[in-house]
This record gives structure tokens, C-alpha cells and sequence, in this order.
RNA sequence: GGCGGCGUAGCUCAGUUGGUUAGAGCGGAGGUCUCAUAAUCCUCAGGUCGUAGGUUCGAUUCCUACCGCCGCCA
């Protein structure tokens, strides 16, 4: 049987557009399901994102916006979608909270466990914060019952709610938490060990319709509606071509979720417990990464600088803002994000090894040969060229071994050596100073041959993190899909012909505004 | 306040299960080639590896304290 995966971003809980922080998470992910998909078959990969629509804050949101929860959602579920679209993110299952089939599957939820025993009902009387959407203890609040994070007096209530047992599922909770390679990076693992060393307070999961209505219904009291958060977990699965729990046990053992650092407790803690109630396994890897900051500073709407992701993409092109992150950011770490260092990284190593190696070769071809590959690639017996041919040979597999460990810079890193290997060839064997002399022309050929293939095998590898410019290189290369996928010196062969140069980076000579 | 992480060349970061001259990329300086997007390629960084102690034949790498930044929790 074929190895399957399911891979889920965050569904977005947000009440405005897409900026580059989400951009990050959604092209992080992407890569990963785009190699994933390669290494596995398309058809052993489900790739789900979405967006979270219930709760308070939406409500809040959408009543400022003068609009009905449901159009207001839909206009933001819209504007994700768009984005991406514009980031081309590649297939996926775009859920949202509020449709049905999702509903329903969280009713189900809600009923199992309720049948469980694991739901309970109890009255609590607390403080609440509504941006919060949670309860505090005074202790927790700033003198005058201030919350802390929004900076606003919390309200009294006292109501019933249903809360979910968590000390119950605590060992085995932890025991995952201590599985290795659970929660990675490792960093996080620790955080979350200690955020289990202490008690837990069992999950309220519902809010009396009285006070909120948008959200949905628990299908054993008409009288609530489930917690957001509860509601949203579900999101992961809901919508897959088959929700049924047996279906299910089979998908979470091979589930990876990519989440931001500010959402590891829930993803560590609450999201197993509310699997092991229904007596469901708990999902693979959860795939933690940091956030993005801007020229140093955190990216926040006071300051100005949320930046619409989609617009890089057309300022600098298709992929850049991809490469960029990817290359830049070490996965798990906080990264900071300037359109300077996008300049720099563009220039370098868009510009300069990698459009320029393109251009060079094929020009090279063009004006020697006529575009047509002469030689077989990888039959020269110069001492020079055992070493570039090892090194372009083992590049797809080194790079996907560290796609798969999450080191996505490091990845690429090995890509940019094999390109770095190929300039340095070509100034060693100078194809172009041999090349005047016509008996040295079958030498000529052999060189080229061996960087053609070369750079077939690097732009394949490369799909994962710049699809558009992979696919640009294999179409100048004249080479189809199943082609472009064969190791090094079984693609191209002599007869082949491939496409005059075209600049693939032209580069930029001034930061852009 | 508790716990944890980080602090290495101008910038972004690797790395060291303790051991000869601590690495890469970018930026900067000089040089080279001419196939190419004034690109490539070669050479050049003398950085107290946060500070002060300790362990050790020997610490950037282990221990302690402290300083700074950050995260989680309270």
C-alpha cells in the first residue's frame, strides 16, 4: 500500500485580509506539500486550509462592518481564497467553519464524547474578557479587572457551560508530547512538557446562545454553541472526501499540521485530548515555526507595515517572495522580512547564479551547436567532470532529505552548491575559449551535455520551492514532465534540442518602494 | 517571580559529544575571464565565539553568577 500523508496549515481566524505572516505559513506548507506530492503521488496527498468563521470576534467584526456574520466570512474566506490563488498555493481543500458538512462533523464530535462522559456541565462564575473570548482569574488581570491583552475592563458572568475532562487524558497526552519528532522543532517540545507540569483545567467548550449565537449548536443543548476553538480542530478533517471515524483513524496516524508558535499549547494539549475522547489517534508531527518580523519590528497594523503578500508577487515576480522566506527563514526560528534583504537574495542568487548559470548554458548551446545536445551527459572521463556529475546526482536526494527534516533553508542551500558547482566548471573547463579551436568542438559538447542535464535535475529539484520557475527552466530546457523527473543522465540525450536563453531574473538594480 | 531559549566576522546565521590556524553566504576591497543578466571565477574579514569566575593538561564548546534580548507560564 502506498504511503499516504495529510498535511493542514492553521485555518485563519481573522477579521481582516491575508498579510505576509500568513503568506509565510501558506508557502511553507505548500513546499512541503508539493515535495510531498512528488515523493508520494499526487493521490497520497491531501492538503487542507481554511478559515475559522465562528466565534465572538467574527461576530464583533462583521457587526462594525455592517454585514451579517455569514456574508461577512464569506467576503474574508473570499479574500484568502485570492490570495492564494496569487501565492499559488497548489490544491487543496479550502474548509470553512461554517459549512454544513463541517458542522456536522463537529456535532458528532460533540455527541461522542458527550455519550463518553467526557463533557460535563457545571455552573462558573467568572471574569470574561470578550476580545479574550476566555475567562481570568484576578490574578491574571491588571488592577481594576483589566485584561491585559486588550486593555479593557472584563465583565462579570456567571453562567452554566459544558467543559471537556483534560486531567483524564493527561499521561497520554504527555506521552505523545514526549514521542520523538512529535512536536518539531524540538525547541517547542519543551515548552509544551512544561505547559503539561502543570494542572489542567478541564476545556470549557460551549457559550450560552444568550450571549453568543454565531457558532455551532451543541447537539445535545439547543441552548449553546460549541467554543470556537473546539469547533475549529475539527476543521482538519472535516471536510476530507471521507469523514467517517474509521476513515479518520486512518488519516490522523499520517497527519502534519504546520502551526505558528502562538498556537502550540491548544495543538499540544487541547486538540489530542479532544481526539482521545472520541477515541481517535492522535495526528504525526506538529510542525512549529516562528514569526516574521519586519525590519526588526513585529508586523502589527498600528505600525503600518502589514504588507499584502500577493503584491511582492507582482512587484518581483512569481516565486521570489517563496525562495525568499524559505531561504532566509530557518524553520521553527523567528525570521525577519525587508524588502532590502528580498533585493539582496534576489540579485545574488536569483539573478546571479541561477538566471545567469540558465542563460549561459543555453546561450553557450545556442551559439555552438545550434541548441542541440551532442553528447551524453556524464560520459566524460575528464577528471573535472567526475565530481560536477556526483554533485548534481546527489542533489535531489540530499535536498529532499531536508525538506523532509523541515530544514528548508538548508535545502536549498544544497541546490544553490550543485549551481555554484556549475559555474565553477564552466571557468575551469572554459567551454568558450576551447571552443574556437574545431577540434576540440566534441569536448565543447561533452561540457555542455553534462550542464544541461545538470540543470534539468536542479530546476526539478527546485519545483517544491519556485514551481513557476522550475517549470520556466524545464520549458527551456524542452523538457516534458516525465522527463524532467529522471536522475541525472537518464533525461536528456544526444539529438535533444532546447530553447534560446531569456533572462529569468533580470536583475534589480534599486530596492523598490 | 518561575521555567526555557538566544547572545559567534559590518549583516544573516552554521558549528564545536572540550583539543592543532573558529566556518558559510551576503555586503565591502583588489584581481581575472569573456559564454552569460557589468554576471562568473580567484584572493582579502585578523572576530576577546555576551561579561566575570570555576572545572580541566586544554573551553567558544561543560559548570556557576551576572548583563542584554526573546518566548512560555504565573
Amino acid at each position: 500500500m502506498a504511503e499516504r500523508i495529510h498535511i493542514t496549515t492553521a485555518i485563519t481566524y481573522s477579521n481582516g485580509p491575508p498579510h505576509v505572516g500568513h503568506a509565510y505559513e501558506y508557502l511553507v506548507t505548500d513546499s512541503f506539500v508539493r515535495y510531498q506530492r512528488r515523493k508520494l503521488g499526487a493521490e497520497n496527498v491531501t492538503f487542507v486550509t481554511g478559515t475559522d468563521e465562528h466565534g465572538q470576534k467574527n461576530r464583533d467584526a462583521a457587526a462594525a462592518a455592517g454585514l451579517k456574520p455569514k456574508e461577512f466570512s464569506d467576503r474574508i474566506a473570499a479574500l484568502f481564497r485570492e490570495a492564494h490563488k496569487g501565492l499559488n498555493i497548489s490544491d487543496h481543500i479550502f474548509v470553512r467553519t461554517t459549512d454544513p458538512v463541517h458542522e456536522a462533523l463537529v456535532q458528532r464530535m460533540l455527541q461522542r464524547t458527550y455519550d463518553c462522559g467526557d463533557i460535563y456541565f457545571k455552573d462558573y462564575a467568572g471574569l470574561y474578557c470578550v476580545g479574550c473570548e476566555r475567562f481570568y482569574t484576578e490574578k491574571e488581570l491588571l488592577p481594576g479587572n483589566i485584561c491585559p491583552t486588550h486593555n479593557t475592563r472584563v465583565e462579570s458572568i456567571k453562567e452554566g457551560n459544558y467543559f471537556l475532562k483534560l486531567e483524564k487524558f493527561r499521561d497520554e497526552i504527555v506521552k505523545n508530547v514526549r514521542r520523538e519528532g512529535f512536536i518539531r522543532p524540538e525547541r517547542y517540545r519543551n515548552e509544551a512538557l512544561q505547559m503539561l507540569s502543570e494542572p489542567l483545567d478541564d476545556l470549557c467548550i460551549s457559550r450560552p446562545k444568550a450571549r453568543l449565537d454565531w457558532g455551532v449548536e451543541l447537539p445535545f443543548d439547543s441552548r449553546y454553541v460549541t467554543y470556537v476553538w473546539y469547533d475549529a480542530f475539527w476543521a482538519y478533517l472535516s471536510e476530507l472526501p471521507d469523514n467517517s471515524s474509521e476513515a479518520l483513524s486512518e488519516v490522523l496516524p499520517v497527519t502534519e499540521h504546520f502551526i505558528g508558535k502562538d498556537i502550540l499549547k491548544t495543538h499540544a494539549v487541547y486538540w489530542p485530548a479532544m481526539l482521545l475522547a472520541v477515541g481517535l489517534p492522535v495526528y504525526r508531527h506538529l510542525n512549529v515555526h516562528g514569526f516574521l518580523n519586519f525590519g526588526g519590528a513585529r508586523f502589527s497594523k498600528s505600525s503600518g507595515n502589514i504588507k499584502d503578500p500577493v503584491s511582492f508577487e507582482r512587484a518581483y515576480g512569481p516565486d521570489v517572495l517563496r525562495y525568499f522566506l524559505l531561504r532566509e527563514v530557518t524553520y521553527g526560528l523567528d525570521g525577519d522580512f525587508s524588502e532590502e534583504r528580498i533585493v539582496e537574495r534576489y540579485n545574488s542568487d536569483l539573478a546571479n547564479d541561477l538566471g545567469n548559470l540558465t542563460s549561459r548554458v543555453l546561450s553557450m548551446a545556442a551559439r555552438y551547436f545550434q541548441s542541440e545536445v551532442t553528447a551524453q551527459a556524464g560520459t566524460g572521463n575528464d577528471p573535472l567532470d567526475g565530481p560536477l556529475c556526483e554533485a548534481f546526482a546527489a542533489t535531489a536526494s540530499k535536498a529532499g532529505a531536508l525538506i523532509d527534516d523541515l530544514a528548508f533553508n538548508r535545502s536549498l542551500e544544497v541546490i544553490w552548491q550543485a549551481l555554484d558547482a556549475a559555474n565553477k566548471y564552466i571557468v575551469a573547463t572554459a567551454p568558450f575559449t576551447i571552443a574556437k579551436d574545431p577540434a576540440q568542438l566534441s569536448r565543447v559538447a561533452q561540457i555542455l551535455a553534462n550542464l544541461i542535464e545538470g540543470l534539468r535535475v536542479v530546476a526539478d529539484t527546485l519545483a517544491p520551492f519556485m514551481p513557476v520557475t522550475s517549470a520556466k527552466i524545464l520549458d527551456l530546457l524542452n523538457v516534458d514532465a516525465t522527463l524532467a523527473r529522471a536522475q541525472f543522465g537518464q533525461g536528456i540525450k544526444p539529438g535533444h534540442r532546447v530553447k534560446p536563453a531569456t533572462p529569468l531574473f533580470p536583475r534589480i538594480e534599486k530596492p523598490k518602494a
